[in-house]
DNA sequence: TAAGACGTTTACGTTAACGTAAAGCAGGTG
DNA sequence: CACCTGCTTTACGTTAACGTAAACGTCTTA
């Protein structure tokens, strides 16, 4: 047997530094369901895992309906063999958004770097000798 | 002397293929400033490079106003020491922030590895024996 | 039992990043 | 000259992703 732990809204909230007006969104647009003790949401470890999903898109800048999508792929109730020629699409394409990020990355890094020796470079004009 | 080309705003959309009102609306934020002949906006290559600094910024999901930062990071025209070093420190979180985007695509890609597999395993379960 | 902490729903407000008219000027062409 | 093409400004509309406030339930702790 599994242990199974289970979380607040709060305890969410307060792990990854989101506020629970922000979860209940997420619920709203149909990316998380929780269980519910009454009128108590209950999250699992799966909601957990499906949070951090959404939110690691978010710093990729992709929209809550994309990462719908991811998790929809995570998810491992999509038994039917039609739609999953279609998922098989949808990774393929997931993967080449990211290796063009990956490339906007490097790029950018790259700057950074010309930006960076700029400002030394015009630091040093500045402050023209450093002998200790 | 250098050639120096120039592009109309409708140049600039067709090959960046975004919408002449979103050149305008990035001019209103202030991130671009191009010349005039008249009322016409005329584009100089560094007006393109910034253009594309914007929309590789948005691909990483920056904000403009993040992206207005890039930018004037790029302009050689800060010669303010005073400043140098504040502009020294952005450039460090910029990259702090890539690094993690960094992190996050690899991650990414690790689940999209996963669920590839599963999406595999599961077609393979329906066409068991793929003998030629 | 009253207060405080935590949860809930409902609903209107806000910001960013454009979209979408509407109305008009400027230059070239049949 | 009338028309078309491409540019302009002004201004209101829209969508996503929450913020914020109101009003209420429930539990526990002083």
């Amino acid at each position: 047997m599994s242990t199974k732990p289970h979380y607040s809204i709060s305890d969410l909230a307060q792990e990854f530094d989101i506020t629970t007006r922000t979860i209940r969104f997420y619920e709203e647009a149909g990316l998380l369901l929780p269980e519910r003790n009454g009128q108590t949401r209950i999250y699992t470890d799966e909601d957990r895992v499906k949070l951090k999903l959404i939110l690691r898109g978010k710093r990729l800048g992709f929209s809550l309906a994309e990462s719908r999508e991811l998790i929809d792929m995570y998810d491992p109730n999509s038994d039917n063999t039609r739609q999953l020629n279609a998922l098989l699409s949808k990774i393929q394409a997931r993967r080449e958004q990211l290796e063009r990020q990956l490339e906007d990355i490097h790029l950018m890094q790259a700057e950074l770097d010309a930006a960076e020796e700029r400002c030394r470079d015009a630091l040093n004009l500045t402050q023209p000798a450093t002998d200790h």
